[in-house]
DNA sequence: CGCCATAGGGTATACGTATACGCATAATAT
DNA sequence: ATATTATGCGTATACGTATACCCTATGGCG
């Protein structure tokens, strides 16, 4: 079995081929001062020679310090395990990118929403940092929350802002952005605004959009109808049962803003179905800019989220609640993209 | 700054508390089998109540194995970020489960394709395999891999399980999956079918679809058209390009079968901006089923790769290859999803 | 009744790095 | 010129676990 040509180098050989001694190396490396310019430029000569890299584990075993963020992602226990939020992707990206940058590694695990929260503090002894992004049951993940604070596990999550804010909150402006909605539906003249989205406080971000909305119209004289709000959680399923029973309630509306994209095009399909024109009859406004939102017909106006800047600023936000600097929740401003289901 | 009410246990604190010596705990809770039942008990017990977790830093350290597969997804530098190929994400879903289904930690990290082989190494040095996931350029692609294979790192990848397989590969069955497009639009009458995708060996899994899809014809009496082949890459700008280039070629054709979904959904747009009636005077197949296949119009018709058993088959071949067992290519067969674009 | 195997567990140490300290030498200050 | 401080580096050790090795007590066997 001879092989192992080279094992892997260790700062002891970096220290033996530069004549110091192993913490000198380690100094050098790590870019301490204390070190002349000569013999870290040395050592980084050689270093790189025999392809050296620190040992992950050593390093963080002696520092206490693992450079590693987790993701966690909370998702209810849905039987199809396929059909994940689309734009968790590109939220994923945005994070694995920033990590890089920031020289961390990501680890990531998806989490059902039942397990024991012991599983997320363990992730905490892998990791110096833990990011949530959670969906479904806010109240099941509140009480996670809580116990990620006790034991004072440094994380940042994702979520509504105006809440009651457990922890650091990284999230988009969702009352602006429902405002932003209901403004866009009122200019082009609809009076009679649908909302299709969980509005309790199971569902924060969806309860936020509707305030948005509902502030829009009052702002123009308006006052929102309750009967047209129609609780649905983020599928297409949801979404065109929700649209199924508003149309049998009978209640006349010319618009619908639906608290995200799978929401909307669900609801587009009942609409559909059920014989009436987008957007003559009914405008349409959906949330997230998922890509399918472009390929519906009518094509989907929608409310697009800062993906790339949210996963900056909570790898960003992380990072200095780990170095104990201030940081305060943030709030990200949101973009309407305007597409045919309200060109009038 | 008085607090620390419970220092992280190690495994002394329970030696300590079950009055055995710490390599005693280690055995106990790896389940070495020279230690009593009732000692074990006692020690799995007050671990639990300590709610202590083995540290993953000194364990790797002193073992030398880590528990955890990274996943590499290497992407052509593209300036559109956001657009990361919407099949990865199940992908990832299922990768993930079944990690954590082995005890399996995942590591995840977006790699540029230009980007130093050696970054892919020195990931080795935390985790004790990798899973490789690739696309666009092939021959980049595989100078990396040939430097793995070089350093004897642990991996698997997925891709076109035909090609000239530089370490262990999985794969959906491309050929048999171009085979079974073709012979559903052979099935519904169509004669003359064109294909949208890169068939060089830049591009293995594309060549083999269209492989499938030649020798599917060939079998009905038919020889292919070379010039019915258009070069296109996984995006719809690029497949509403190809199906522009074909269609001002002036060479008739009934079908086209396109090698992603993305291309078929642009090439879908091409052809209905040049008042072709799909699928009537077209009939198109896509391939991968990405979500929006279910929402253009006409739904298009495509080959479902299935990417549970991807990832579990990934998992499991590389932890095989982690203990030195008997491990094999895997071919996946793939799925026809019969839609509109395709119903006669 | 001596011999050896086995169970059950202790002792010592290695994994590779980072850091507290100490100690020279050199550079300033007084 | 002496006292002081900074520079540059070596010495010793800790981080928490896993494992090679050794030891004791027991039981089975001839």
């Amino acid at each position: 079995m001879g092989r192992q040509p080279s094992a892997k180098p260790t700062s002891f050989d970096i220290a033996y081929l530069a004549g110091v001694s192993q913490p000198t190396v380690s100094r050098a490396l790590r870019g301490s001062r204390s070190v002349s310019a000569a013999t870290r430029a040395n050592i980084e000569r050689i270093a790189r020679e025999l392809n050296y890299t620190v040992d992950k584990n050593a390093s963080s075993l002696r520092s206490q310090r693992t450079h590693t963020l987790a993701l966690l992602f909370f998702e209810d226990p849905t039987p199809d395990q396929s059909m994940i939020n689309p734009f968790f992707l590109s939220m994923l990206g945005s994070i694995t990118r920033q990590c890089a940058l920031r020289g961390y590694d990501l680890l990531i695990s998806f989490q059902q929403m039942h397990n024991d929260w012991h599983v997320a503090y363990q992730d905490s002894h892998r990791s110096d940092g833990i990011i949530l992004l959670g969906y479904g049951d806010y109240q099941l993940y509140r009480s996670k929350l809580e116990h990620l604070v006790e034991m004072d596990t440094k994380f940042v999550r994702w979520g509504s802002v105006s809440d009651d804010n457990i922890g650091l909150t990284v999230g988009s402006d969702n009352v602006g952005a429902g405002m932003q909605a209901g403004r866009h539906l009122l200019e082009i003249g609809r009076r009679t605004i649908a909302f299709l989205g969980d509005a309790s406080d199971h569902a924060p971000e969806f309860q936020d959009r509707y305030a948005g909305l509902c502030r829009a119209m009052e702002a123009a004289g308006l006052s929102p109808d309750p009967a047209l709000q129609r609780d649905a959680v983020s599928s297409e399923e949801s979404g065109h049962a929700a649209a199924r029973a508003l149309l049998a309630s009978g209640r006349p509306f010319d618009a619908i803003f639906a608290a995200s994209d799978l929401i909307a095009i669900g609801a587009m399909r009942a609409l559909t179905e059920a014989g009436l024109r987008l957007p003559h009859d009914v405008a349409i406004i959906g949330f997230d800019d998922i890509p399918a939102a472009n390929l519906t017909s009518p094509t989907l106006t929608t409310v697009m989220q800062d993906m790339k800047s949210a996963g900056e600023l909570l790898v960003d936000a992380l990072l200095r609640r780990l170095d104990d600097l201030p940081v305060e929740r943030a709030v990200l401003p949101t973009r309407l993209i305007k597409r045919q289901s309200t060109a009038v």
